[in-house]
DNA sequence: GCATGATCATGC
DNA sequence: GCATGATCATGC
């Protein structure tokens, strides 16, 4: 039996809410309880303001508003505001999951399916009551964007069918694209739970992902990014057909056409010139024409468009943003943006040819393995540790790792970073190797 | 042929 | 006006 204050309804519930919103909780409540560690806030926020007791129970925290609350930590970026980290929800109980028919009737559903967010600003060396409120919403799985709750409802029916096969030991967060089976538990193996048809796993919990919770954290902000695109335009697409398999399809629909031939297809007005232009035909092979689309922002999919030469070669490495060194230093590697980038869903794009004329070959999703970030992992703190050094002229290059170099990424030389220590060099970002593309391209391409 | 440094065209 | 995704240019 929980101890639980009936809030009549929803306004009950979200009038006790947006009393937070901007305050902290030691300026409402005075001396608090000390608590420590991940969930800290969450814990204070329930029983300091909502006089929720701790709780496992399978209904909503407040059943009769058919609410859950959640709270969440927000960074500010250059671009607005992100998720600091996946959100944990409900521990899965492999056993009664395999059970399960219908995402609607499911356990995940129920607790899940509305949820109060409370979001606050993350602030490292902060303690929980003194974190501030920056908003409260309602995330309804309802009312979500069509696609993302049809995506939701395909992530949890992989992972349910992964369970069944008895490879709830397997699972990997970069199986699904918003709604994934994260580990959960002191230490990555001990907390082991039985599964129905295999061997013990380690317990897990249904999460969104981190970039899915900068979507809805930003539409609670009324924050939503302007000009975007939807690859599904109508979501009753992915009634039939699983989310990969609809962006899969959609650019393997050419495969073996040059890259003339696929302009004329898409559109005939558009000119192949730029750099880019490879990755601008790519988004018109994809459907729309706007770098930012709204699934692929959401799922924290990268795309990077890769020429291949004829010899199975690959000549150039694939670049990502430019980082600031003085922010680099501040960062660990588990919040690196690095460490970001390479754990997001990759979407390769082959084109196979001279540069004039390529075909285009394939395209396929990717992730890296455990050991491709441990030697990111290795790249990035060598990087930290020279830029602190002020060895900002001899940062890691493609001869200490062929997994992951650093290397100028400018408008220019003229356009420059500046160290910690005050010298100026060319903007810099880390590059994914290209003999790693090479071996995607192998290991992806199909057998004829 | 390859590593490294520099830069282009586009769109946000 | 700058970031982005990608390729170009140079020198060995």
């Amino acid at each position: 039996m929980t101890d639980r204050p009936s809030f009549a309804d929803e306004e009950a519930v979200l009038r006790r809410a947006r009393s937070l919103v901007g305050k902290t909780l030691r300026e409402l409540y005075g001396a608090v309880p000390e608590v420590s560690g991940k969930g800290g806030f969450g814990t204070l926020l329930e029983s300091l303001h909502f006089g929720l007791a701790p709780s496992t129970e399978s209904a909503p925290d407040f059943g009769e508003a058919g609410l859950e609350l959640k709270a969440t930590g927000l960074v500010r970026e250059r671009d607005g505001w992100k998720a600091k980290e996946r959100l944990v929800l409900n521990v899965i109980n492999y056993e009664r999951l395999v059970e399960e028919e219908e995402f609607t009737t499911s356990s995940f559903y129920r607790k899940n399916r509305r949820i109060l967010l409370v979001l606050y600003e993350h602030q490292s060396d902060t303690k929980p009551a003194d974190l501030r409120v920056l908003a409260v919403g309602v995330v309804d799985l309802e009312r979500l964007d069509p696609a993302f709750a049809l995506m939701v409802e395909q992530d949890w029916r992989a992972i349910r069918d992964a369970v069944r096969a008895g490879r709830a030991h397997l699972l990997s967060e970069s199986d699904t694209f918003l709604l994934a089976a994260c580990p959960k538990g002191s230490k990555a193996g001990k907390e082991l739970r039985k599964q129905p048809n295999g061997p013990p796993a380690q317990q897990r919990a249904f999460s969104f992902k981190p970039a899915f919770v900068s979507v809805l954290a930003r539409a609670v902000l009324d924050q939503q990014a302007a000009a975007r695109e939807h690859i599904v335009e109508d979501p009753s697409e992915l009634v039939r057909r699983r989310f990969e398999e609809v962006v899969l399809g959609r650019l393997n629909a050419y495969s073996g056409m040059t890259v003339e031939e696929i302009r004329r297809l898409v559109d005939p007005d558009m000119t192949l010139s730029g750099k880019a232009r490879f990755a601008d035909l790519t988004r018109r092979m994809l459907g729309v024409r706007s770098r930012r689309i709204v699934e692929f922002d959401a799922a924290g999919i990268e795309v990077r468009t890769v020429r291949v030469e004829g010899s199975g070669r690959v000549r150039e490495s694939a670049s990502f943003p430019a980082f600031r060194m003085r922010e680099l230093v501040r960062q660990s590697w588990r919040d690196s943006d690095l460490r970001n980038q390479l754990t997001r869903r990759l979407l390769f794009v082959f084109l196979v040819g001279p540069k004039d004329a390529p075909r285009f070959s394939h395209a396929a999703f990717w992730s890296l393995t455990e050991e491709d970030l441990e030697e990111a992992r290795r790249v990035w703190v060598e990087t930290v540790r020279r830029i602190r050094q002020g060895r900002v002229r001899g940062l890691p290059k493609k001869s200490f790792s062929s997994l992951v170099h650093v290397r100028p990424h400018g408008r220019n030389s003229l356009d420059v970073d500046e160290a910690p220590d005050g010298q100026k060099v060319t903007k810099q970002c880390f590059w994914l190797d290209s003999s790693y593309l090479a071996k995607v391209y192998a290991a992806t391409k199909p057998v004829p």
